[in-house]
RNA sequence: GCCCCUGUGGCGGAAUUGGUAGACGCGACGGAUUCAAAAUCCGUUUUCUUCGGGAGUGCCGGUUCGAGUCCGGCCGGGGGCACCA
């Protein structure tokens, strides 16, 4: 009788082994191939989540296993240590920001710890370190030098009580989360990297990472958004174009429909809306009301369109006789393009709205392949198709393609235009007025202009004596710390109190782990070394920016010489993984109920300490609002590590989300004990595992085709990010290995069963990697199975003799045949014909066809 | 609103390239063991069926000898939208 697995004991025995023998610390650059495994480090929350264990775990996978199979390993792990969450907490509980942080980051390293993770805590740093926000300073100030970095005047969400600028998710419902009062916009004069000098390579490069999910390119490439299309100039018309200038420039794709034009649209803040607010009250009232919906573009899409007519007209660049009214309209952003567009309502679906909100006319120019154009009318539906061209002068007849051409050429000609490529990808604004992140090191001097801090004086460093008690920027209202003295003429100067996005902290950590403690922010060799990270893991919700703002920091550090990379390129392979989601629980009085809360009694759920019973609502991502969460440190309490990590790994695909359950759980930890048993049964006097095996038996024969064929598939799921198919495999595995116990112990069974578990100890170490640990010294094998050699499959055994296949009769399966492996499509076809329920379902029919695809499937057609 | 993803038994899911749909796990049911229970072990478990077979991968249609897989349309769920990280 096998005795209990103990995770209580053996798994903090193991981590201590592992400590000591300092196997998980990468060493230096080698003849080995290396492999540089990363998962997004995390944000110090002061709790692990089960969302942090289910990603940990299958970075801990990769790592290990490419451990096992012969890789020089970096699988490091930091902290993602600025951000708001710890100025909250400074005004809400008034602790400090830094003292919050490092207390949380303790708390959380303790609980990563009992994870038994491969990871490489020697290289563990923090963004908020000041010494590595000193290299992230320098090399602000070396993008400077370069020229990709810059300021100019941009909007941010201003809660006008508060006196202090809002974060997106700090506004709800158009109004301050604190104050409450109505958000205004306001421009302020902010710092931006030059992201769109490297649009087109970002966007060339990314359609190119194979190694990328699909939808995470597509993504991308989106958010770039390059669209080609032509600039045109109209032409302001009467006195108007003295204040305002010749002509209003806007961007479109379709300069087919110019035909079509019935309106120009200008942003609230485009320069002729602002000018002409100052002495129009109805124009000024407009502007503050579309000021009023933030920044995001999410609310600005989603609003009513709204717009007000200027006063002022345009003429057609094709007809001057032809003119056009100008509006102001709260969908047209300032950002893109120049800030104005033309409305061609019959092409374009908001613009077809704005029209008969507006009483603007409709003219349909583009006639739909199948359209009559005696009938052809628009009425609420724009048509957004391709067409040929009418109702359009020297356009007609072409197609949208040939007079987006044409039209282009014209408006060559005529100089009121010309072809353009536009982007939707925005310069970065990093500017934030808050204190806890890297300072912005440089200094404002009234003679000598803005100028970056001498690297002599570099960190600039956050003061600690700062408080929380009014709103607004601590550094802004410090009593000493932007009083300085100008780096060029020594006189009194301010520095800059704004300090940088928390993007920028992550968009670089990456290449820090190659020499975390170096004086400069990366050591070329280390790097060259290193870098790219072979493997990122990480949520699909930083698919975009971070992954983006990544890419966009290896190209500028290059190009300023501080990397030694050629491609950019920062992550070579990338995975997104899913959610943890939970039931959610609510009480009679429709209150959120944790699972510790509730329990089950006569088949129904009731409240502990009600007896009332509760309602099961729907199953959703863990979030302490909805109280559904799990924690990782009770699971691993009570299942052991083990098992918490398998279970995240055992249930979905990577990908995909996975719903904890506590019974899913308990079936974790009985196959963990079967494992054990299946391993601890092993009777005495069994060989040692890596000995010659003795002549072997049909017995021994299928348990050792069973243990090669689960080896090689387990390889080949994991190569391939398919973790759940991996652990269905041992599971298959390990009942044949039960199975397997009852068989007469002779030499050849035994050694089989030997190899079978000293196999098992392997492939469990990248999964169950204590209970790998504890099998593999049951079985008297020699260091740490951690540090060991992934076993070599005999490719003899994975192969059979004969093999069965599946014989369809018009595509429906009717018969199962057994041949030989080799057996050629003639004879396949043969045995498939004289099939005795094969024939029962063709005699007196024609065989039309047969096909047959070798290994895989007969069918038969008749009729 | 725009962009992206996703949908298979009672439940999570498997099916790697267009080739036997439902592997593996959970739950449920039946049995063994036990004074009894827990634990463990064995078996059944898509559905309908006249036991021959029929239907079936969100819905409707298409391509193909063959579709969960490819194409078109629709419906439901999720992620992102530039100051949450």
């Amino acid at each position: 009788m096998a005795s209990r697995y103990n995770h209580r004991t053996t798994e903090p025995k193991w981590r201590a082994a592992w400590s000591e023998a300092r196997i998980f610390e990468a060493g230096e650059p080698d003849d080995r191939p290396k492999s540089f495994v990363l998962e997004m480090f995390p944000y110090p929350s002061g709790r692990l989540h089960m969302g942090h264990v289910r990603n940990y775990a299958m970075g801990d996978v990769v790592a290990r296993y490419k451990m096992l199979k012969g890789f020089n390993v970096l699988h490091p792990m930091g902290w993602d240590a600025f951000g708001m969450p710890a100025e909250n907490a400074a005004m809400q509980r008034g602790v400090h920001p830094k003292g919050w942080t490092y207390d949380n980051i303790a708390a959380m390293k303790q609980q990563f710890e009992l994870l038994g993770l491969s990871l490489d805590w020697s290289r563990e740093f923090a963004t908020c370190d000041p010494e590595y926000y000193a290299q992230q300073q320098r090399i602000f100030i070396a993008m400077m030098q370069k020229g990709l970095v810059y300021r100019k005047t941009s909007k941010v969400n201003w809660d006008p009580v508060d006196m202090t600028v809002l974060a997106n998710e700090q506004v709800v419902d158009g109004k301050g989360w604190r104050s409450g009062a109505e958000v205004e916009t306001r421009e302020l004069e902010q710092w931006f990297f030059k992201i769109t000098e490297y649009a087109d390579d970002l966007l060339d490069e990314v359609l190119k990472l194979e190694n990328w999910p699909e939808k995470v390119r597509l993504m991308q490439a989106n958010w770039i958004g390059k669209s080609r299309g032509a600039t045109i100039r109209w032409p302001i018309v009467g006195d108007a174009a003295a204040t305002h200038g010749e002509a209003i420039e806007v961007f479109t794709t379709r300069p087919d429909t110019l035909y079509g034009a019935s309106f120009l649209a200008i942003a609230p803040d485009h320069a002729i809306t602002k000018a002409l607010a100052a002495d129009n009250p109805e124009i000024a009232a407009f502007q503050k009301e579309c000021a009023k919906l933030g920044t995001s573009e999410e609310a600005i899409e989603k609003a009513p369109k709204l717009g007000i007519d200027l006063g002022i007209k345009v003429r057609h660049p094709f007809d001057p006789d032809w003119e056009i009214p100008v509006f102001a309209a709260n969908f047209v952003l300032s950002a893109y393009g120049s800030g104005a567009v033309f409305g061609s309502p019959a092409g374009d679906q908001r613009d077809l709205d704005f029209a008969r909100k507006y009483g603007l006319p409709v003219n349909p120019v583009v006639l739909p392949p199948d359209a009559d154009a005696e009938t052809h009318a628009i009425d609420t539906e724009a048509y957004t198709g391709p067409g040929t061209i009418y109702n359009s002068d020297f356009l007609n007849g072409l197609s949208t393609k040939d007079a987006i051409n044409a039209a282009i050429e014209k408006l060559e000609e005529l100089k009121l235009g010309e072809g353009a490529t536009t982007y939707r990808l925005r310069d970065w604004g990093v500017s934030r007025q808050r204190y806890w992140g890297c300072p912005i090191p440089v200094v404002k001097c009234e003679k000598c202009g803005t100028n970056p801090v001498p690297d002599d004086q570099l960190p600039v460093r956050l003061p600690d004596d700062v408080t929380f008690d009014v709103p607004g920027n601590p550094l802004e209202r410090h009593p000493t710390w932007k009083h300085t003295n100008c780096p060029v003429c020594g006189g009194e100067a301010l520095r800059e109190t704004d300090t940088l996005d928390t993007f920028a902290d992550s968009s670089w950590y990456f290449a820090r782990f190659a020499a975390p403690s170096d004086d400069k922010p990366v050591d070329a060799d280390l790097a060259a070394y290193w870098l790219p990270v072979d493997q990122y893991i990480g949520g699909v919700e930083h698919a975009v920016l971070h992954l983006l703002y990544s890419r966009f920091f290896m190209r500028a550090m290059r190009d300023c010489d501080l990397v030694p990379l050629q491609s950019g390129e920062p992550f070579a392979a990338l995975f997104t993984q899913g959610m943890v989601t939970h039931e959610t629980y609510k009480s009679a009085d429709d209150k959120w109920l944790s699972p510790e809360e509730i329990e089950q009694k006569d088949n129904a759920l009731i409240e502990i300490t009600t007896g009332k019973p509760v309602a099961v609502g729907p199953i959703e991502k863990m979030s302490k609002s909805k109280k559904n969460t799990v924690d990782p440190t009770e699971i691993i309490s009570d299942f052991g590590a083990d098992v918490a990590r398998w279970f995240v790994l055992s249930d979905s695909p990577p990908e995909r989300d996975v719903e904890w359950t506590q019974s899913g759980v308990e079936g974790s930890w009985r196959f963990a004990q079967k494992v054990w048993a299946v391993v601890d049964e092993l009777p005495e006097g069994a060989p040692a595992y890596g000995v010659a095996l003795p002549d072997m038996d049909d017995a021994a024969t299928e348990i050792r085709k069973a243990s090669h064929r689960a080896l090689q598939a387990i390889e080949d799921a994991i190569e391939s990010f398919r973790f759940n198919s991996a652990i269905a495999t041992v599971h298959e595995w390990v009942n044949a290995l039960r199975k397997a116990e009852s068989l007469e112990g002779t030499p050849a069974v035994l050694a089989a069963r030997v190899e079978a578990a000293g196999f098992l100890a392997h492939a469990l170490v990248p999964f169950m990697p204590h209970l790998a640990e504890e099998c593999w010294a049951r079985i008297g094998g020699t260091g740490l199975v951690s540090a060991g050699t992934w076993p070599v499959v005999e490719d003899s055994l994975l192969k059979d003799d004969t093999i069965s296949m599946p014989v369809q009769v018009n595509g429906k399966k009717r018969a199962e045949i057994q041949v030989a492996a080799d057996a050629s499509k003639d004879d396949i076809e043969a045995i498939a014909l004289s099939n005795e329920q094969v024939t029962a379902h063709t005699s007196g029919k024609t065989v039309r066809k047969v096909i047959v695809v070798p290994g895989r499937i007969v069918n038969i057609v008749v009729g």
